[in-house]
DNA sequence: CGGGACCTTGAGGCCTCTCAAACTTTGTGG
DNA sequence: CCACAAAGTTTGAGAGGCCTCAAGGTCCCG
């Protein structure tokens, strides 16, 4: 359950499912799917949302696992990840606040990749048939789901483009440049060596040796092992200097 | 226009537009997104479907440029890129056969993607306003163009798991694999040096000598420049015992 | 026949991987 | 609270894969 600081509702009509409430009050409801949803049309609605909480390393789904519900982040960073033929896993990309996954879950399908927190999350679960009695009532949904859905491969083109290409140190550049995205306040989450690598398609000793050098660079500092604070400017000095070289 | 043997249609209602005639008689349009849709309706409709032929080396529509249309391939390979920050050109994927692409047109989005053609290309382009009117007559239509999404966005996350990652001589072997995919016969379309490299994140010069290592090694044949035949035995010999190494 | 685009091959060097060891942080139990 | 183990990180040295630069070959087309 997320933390229910009971906020008193003013020009809402009145709503009977707790849920509803709770999404009423939520900070990324206008950014997420059900944004476009009246609250009205939700508290009526019979399958129910539910909150879910994971810690760092949990799983939210799992590859090839029967989609039964999208998940739409609250707070958090969740890594979407696939074991390639050879057996060795690939980070393809990030979702964070307000962001949308699981989608293959509304077409019936199983889910194509595993889900894994990367940061404490919370995440509100919606099942397939609560969307479909949505849409029913709410046209504009399924042309969400798939701006959504479109939104999703452009981020795949590009930390395809981005993440996956040229030099080890210009993609590490790239990728502290995407973690800035994910920023709450002036930290940032600062992945494991381990998820380093498996985003990066580098070495865990490739990946350390980089932050080392850049946080002696100035390019970062590093708080804690989870967190850091970049310096935008030295980042984007680094990425300029970098491409001229190339 | 493409070759219009002039078949009779047998059950077929009588066909008033030309161009819903020459959709009756498409070998693809079963796999393709117009194939839920009623070739009556079809015929009603008032915007136009046309064809368009493409010559290796032209572009479909260009990252950027206003999306008017989506583009069913009735035959050939296309390939999507992108200009990464760097100013590198990087192939993202293909599409074949009856592969919808530039669907971010139905969004009223621009381009996400140059696409341009590998081979001889010939696609149906399909206005978003005719889109827009089949939907209201075929409420199947939506939820297949949804399938479609998800589908390219499988196709995005493998090609990031099997062939932007690992050696590059498996990246190749991966490639080979993929374009066995699109063979229409038993030879498939070989990418040009240039084009693999942009495929696999390598230099021209890797790519070729593992090709003509591969070539050695009779996993591939190549009877002229731009096609090759696959050895599958000796392709799946060599994956093999390219993952008991790593 | 000459020019251009593309492909192939070679040599040398750098970048990244591999293997290894030491260090730091985290968590657990005494 | 400390000791210890386990996991994660850092750093080094050496090897090898891939890149760079360069030259020569092939095919196609004017």
């Amino acid at each position: 359950m997320p933390p229910a600081q009971v906020i008193p509702l003013h020009a809402e009509p009145a709503l009977f499912n707790p849920q509803t409430r709770i999404c009423a009050e939520c900070g990324v409801r206008k950014f997420a799917l059900l944004g476009v949803v009246d609250l009205a049309d939700l508290d009526r609605v019979h399958t129910h949302i539910s909150s879910i909480k994971l810690s760092p390393g949990q799983s939210l789904y799992s590859a090839q696992a029967p989609g039964l519900a999208a998940f739409t982040l609250r707070s958090g960073i969740v890594r979407l990840e696939r074991t390639s033929e050879r057996g060795e896993r690939r980070i393809l990309r990030l979702a964070g606040a307000s962001d949308l996954v699981g989608m293959e879950a509304m077409l019936g399908q199983t889910y194509a990749a595993d889900a894994v927190a990367c940061t404490d999350v919370e995440v509100c679960r919606l099942p397939r048939s609560l969307i479909e009695e949505l849409a029913r009532q709410q046209p504009e949904l399924p042309l969400n789901l798939m701006k959504r859905w479109q939104s999703a491969l452009d981020d795949a083109d590009e930390w395809m483009t981005e993440l996956c290409a040229g030099a080890a140190r210009h993609r590490m550049l790239r990728l502290l440049l995407k973690l800035t995205e994910y920023a709450e306040g002036d930290r940032v989450w600062l992945p494991s060596r381990q998820e380093m690598s498996a985003m990066l398609d580098m070495t865990i000793e490739t990946a350390s040796r980089l932050v080392s050098q850049l946080k002696r660079e100035g390019v970062l500092d590093t708080p804690d092992q989870r967190h850091a604070v970049i310096h935008n400017d030295a980042l984007m000095a680094a990425l300029r200097s970098d491409s001229l070289s190339a």
